[in-house]
RNA sequence: UGUCCUAUGGUGUAAUGGUAACACUGCAGAUUUUGAUUCUGCCUUUCUAGGUUCGAAUCCUAGUAGGACAACCA
């Protein structure tokens, strides 16, 4: 009966840590940094630590890592928060990590106290010198030696203002001759004469990361600080802090991130998409970000879906764009409300239906759902069709409309080809047909049986809308592969627009909240762009096409 | 020519020393007033070589492959 899921990694060291008596609860965090939008692989994190916490009973706090003033702005941390708060999480505290400014300067003076930590005056480019490479150790320059008196008073004067920015830095005292490059005497405070988002200018030096990080995690009394892999050898130099400032022992778990198809996952890629307009904006409904996917129509629900079924791993990973797709299309066929929709005509005169007359015909709005009851299609005797749903010469095993064929207009009549009108230069330009009076939709005393249905809409009560189409924004799978410039890669056909498709009138009721299934075609919503008199509708994904597979072959 | 991490179908993820499984994809079929959905079936898997063991995807050793690490970024 209730099967029981098997555990990733990082729960079962969660099950394990709680079995034991170390932890009575756990407390974990999400901790990004405001200086982009948050994209489908910060929704992995997300959906990981408050996950955690949710099934273990346990905290998770939003903590913003903004330790660099220069990258980091107000509108992107509003951001975030709209993104997890629609993601579905609440976070049990707001934290910055610009909070704890104070307390991370006592850390500093506390490390150069203990003669674990000193000024150095060196340029940046003296310093990678004298670091050595990974398989050559660093050699100590002469500032590693000043006295604890020396550093206390550079480092406040560091503090007050007294230099220039880069003049001076303070470095931890580790080992410059470890195989770890993160221990060979890390930066911990920089000098930027800079404004903070939030801290104004009262400061003008700065934490790094790595004195940050796990310091924060250990104020807030983190447990599981989980991180991606790319932060394994910083672990060491994490537990070196929490050591030899005796603060609270969070532990740091590192899982591979997340690589999707076809796009990129990187907050620097992403801004440099946004900042040469390759992309209109962060939500640009091409994009990996979160708020593009809102935009263009996935649900919460699927990206968690996704989320979970990608599972959590320490290997690196390559997940197909596939997968994504068929979580939305499994969550939206459950709620979207089937509507017709028209994006390339072809008009179809019946020409036994009685001219000026119409009638009201019923739909079900979700056959999936039975509680979404059904909605009025008007009917009359012009109507319009897709191009493709007529071939004039039909190939094999296509059972849609040709000259002398019939096809059900789904919730409606039969119909039957009877004549195909070109203009002079042998386009296609309308199609005359008859429909079958007794084969009403819900009353069909016909005794006809055609295979094919299809999808319409009544030409004069129609609507006209933009519709907007989405493609892979890459061309090629995987972006990690390539040697060259990105960009090289982008789609250049990943936004297709539709300015005119007729609608069935119900749609004129759209709300951005509305999620559609354009039958036939794909899920739909309504995009933030629409206006009164003109709507526009984003593809959020086709719908499966078994044909289309076949016709390639 | 250093340290660390990783290696299971096409892609992901399980199996925790005891018959390699689940999802996605792909293929075939059934149902269908959406060529959708739903349902059924099928294809395809333990990096290599040694060792430990009655028994190894799992433990050990070596190799191979991929990745991370030398920002006053996070």
């Amino acid at each position: 009966m209730a099967e029981e899921k098997s555990l990733n990694f990082l729960e079962e060291i969660v099950e394990t840590d709680l079995k034991s008596g170390k932890y009575q609860s756990i407390c974990t965090r999400f901790p990004p940094e405001p200086n982009g939008y948050l994209h489908l692989g910060h929704a992995k994190s997300i959906c990981l630590n408050f996950g955690l916490a949710l099934k273990y009973g346990g905290k998770t706090n939003l903590r913003f890592d903004d330790t660099n003033p220069i990258t980091e702005e107000t509108e992107y941390v509003e951001s975030i928060k709209d993104d997890v708060r629609w993601l579905g999480f609440n976070w049990t505290n707001e934290f910055y990590a610009s909070d704890y400014f104070g307390h991370l300067y006592e850390f500093a003076v506390a490390l150069i106290k203990k003669g674990l930590a000193y000024v150095d005056d060196s340029t940046s480019e003296e310093i990678a010198m004298q670091k050595g490479t990974p398989t050559k150790s660093g050699t100590p320059n002469a500032y590693r030696s000043r006295s604890i008196e020396e550093n206390l008073q550079l480092f406040t004067e560091m503090k007050e203002g007294k230099y220039k920015d880069g003049e001076k830095v303070l470095r931890a005292k580790v080992d410059l001759a470890s195989t770890n490059m993160h221990m060979r005497d890390p930066i911990i405070y920089r000098i930027k004469h800079a404004h903070h988002h939030r801290t104004g200018d009262t400061w003008c030096i700065y934490p790094m990361y790595d004195f940050a990080h796990g310091q924060s995690d250990a104020i807030e009394n983190i447990t599981h600080s989980i991180c991606t892999l790319e932060f394994v050898p910083h672990r060491e130099l994490y537990d070196w802090f929490i050591a030899n400032l005796a603060i609270y022992p969070s532990r740091q778990y590192e899982f591979a991130r997340l690589n999707v198809t076809y796009t990129v996952m990187s907050k620097r890629k992403l801004l440099q998409l946004v900042n040469e307009g390759d992309v209109n904006g962060w939500d640009d409904p091409r994009m990996p970000t979160i708020s593009a996917m809102r935009r263009r129509g996935y649900t919460a629900e699927s990206i968690r879906q996704f989320c979970d079924k990608i599972g959590v791993a320490k290997r690196e990973n390559l997940i197909d764009i596939g997968l994504l797709e068929f979580c939305v299309r499994e969550d939206l066929n459950k709620l979207a409300q089937r509507r017709m929709v028209i994006s390339n005509p072809l008009k179809v005169v019946i020409t036994n239906y009685p001219d000026g007359k119409s009638e009201m015909l019923p739909s079900e709005n979700n056959p999936e759902d039975p509680m979404s009851g059904s909605r009025n299609l008007p009917f009359s005797r012009e109507l319009y069709i897709e191009q493709d749903d007529f071939m004039e010469v039909p190939v094999k095993k296509y059972f849609r409309l040709a000259p002398g064929q019939m096809v059900r207009l789904k919730s409606a009549y039969i119909i039957k080809c009877n004549e195909v009108i070109k203009d002079t230069a042998g386009n296609l330009t309308e199609l005359r047909c008859t429909y079958v009076p007794e084969s009403k939709s819900g009353s069909d005393i016909s005794g006809l049986v055609v295979k094919g249905v299809i999808h319409w809409v009544s030409r004069p009560h129609a609507l006209e809308v933009e519709m907007r189409l989405y493609d892979r924004l890459f061309k090629v799978e995987d972006l990690n592969k390539i040697e060259a410039d990105f960009k090289n890669y982008l789609n250049k056909d990943s936004l297709h627009v539709i300015p005119k498709v007729y609608v069935e009138p119900e749609l004129a009721n759209a709300t951005l909240e509305d999620r559609f299934q354009f039958i036939r075609t794909g899920y739909f919503c309504l995009d933030k762009d629409s206006t009164s008199d003109k709507l526009v509708f984003n593809r959020t994904v086709t719908l499966r096409d078994m044909w289309a597979k076949e016709q390639k072959r």
